[in-house]
DNA sequence: AATATTGGAGAGTGATACTCTCTAAAAGTC
DNA sequence: GACTTTTAGAGAGTATCACTCTCCAATATT
């Protein structure tokens, strides 16, 4: 299929595939003679994953390269690759306090999870109990662990529901399930919350 | 104290400050003289809370000036401030196909949640299963339970955990726990996911 | 009197994500 | 075979956001 074919079943405008292209966020289509290229599948499955993420991820372009190389390392153990596509969606340029990074290691020793010791998350998750804290909230153990049990409940069955497929498919199925399934999870907390507060605060109509 | 004071205080340049207020995100300091304004510790507060919101919340101005708003809401029911501030964390022009609308409203139904009907987060949550449905991935109802029952868990918790204070205080502790809780809850679902795949895809070295 | 700080307002900056314009080459149409 | 349309590729332009800088006259401080 020609590039406009290409447009016209991801609902993508010409002019931003071709910045995609460009940014080497999409490989670029077969060449046939000079100005003239062939696409397929597979850049359709892949814009879709870029707009996915970009759009119901809120991920910046710059994320989605990370996360489209680590999608696309073929030299590594499945496991691993997943897990940095999984770093890859989270920032980089990150610093915690050594008191919030030693309860996030608590927490994950005594929950026994198997994660690697540098995993981003453990400094993405202490920076941002640094950030509650900063802000007069303290988060106390009991409620920490009440999240991290919601988390494994909620991660344990997003893994066992991923389907079989090949490898780039796991991957990029494990990328799409983190990104799209947070505003999930976020969303029905949000009504949970108005739930719960309608039982505190709330007067009888609603 | 001045507003080199105020500056100091809450890590934020005194340019910024001067932004923050041209925009009406802060109220004026009390002018004491045409080049001179003071300012309280409601300044300090209500800056932290910019800072926290944009900072780890990750929203934008925009989205802060909204919740601020309400947040300000005098005339109204606790219960239904909180509902506006809530509303007012996330984005507002959102459609949703009828279809995830109904699953969502009968998901509601189902628990008993009391929530508002036009509650924009049911809109919201469609709309986040709408994207993973355009991306090929079905959520499927027992998932979405599995969703919905942790969320519930975390947001009784969290509800539960609120400080007794005053009115403006309980709004603000309600929006800080929201949008600063989420990316906690997320971080963890990531670790937990990141174990619950070593079990699926692992080699045994990690 | 000399120096420093402030409020206020406008202009400038850097990053991000496109979107538009252009050119020469090629393909399709009559 | 002339004419219209489409394409690849690259550069320039645009819109938004969240600051950040500069300047001024009016105070305060020393």
């Amino acid at each position: 299929m020609w590039i406009a074919e290409l447009s016209r079943q991801t609902d993508v405008p010409v002019a931003t595939i071709k910045y995609y292209l460009r940014e080497g966020l999409l490989p670029a289509g077969e060449a046939v003679g000079a100005t003239r290229a062939r696409y397929g599948e597979a850049h359709v499955r892949r814009l879709k994953l870029i707009r996915a993420l970009v759009e119901a991820g809120g991920l910046s372009l710059a994320r989605v390269r990370s996360v489209l190389a680590e999608v696309d390392e073929e030299s590594r153990d499945l496991h691993e690759v997943l897990g940095a596509a999984h770093g890859a969606l989270i920032p980089a340029d990150l610093t915690a306090s050594d008191e919030s990074r030693r309860r996030v290691d608590a927490l994950v020793a005594e929950r026994g999870w198997r994660i690697y010791s540098e995993s981003p998350d453990r400094v993405f998750l202490a920076d941002a109990i640094d950030a509650l804290e900063k802000v007069g909230y303290h988060l106390d153990d009991e409620l920490l662990k009440i999240y991290a049990s919601a988390a494994n409940e909620v991660a344990e069955a997003e893994v066992a529901n991923l389907p079989d497929g090949d490898r780039q498919r796991t991957v990029e199925d494990t990328v799409l399930v983190t990104a799209l399934g947070g505003p999930v999870l976020l969303a029905l907390r949000r009504l949970a919350q108005q739930n719960a507060s309608a039982h505190r605060y709330g007067s009888t109509q609603y």
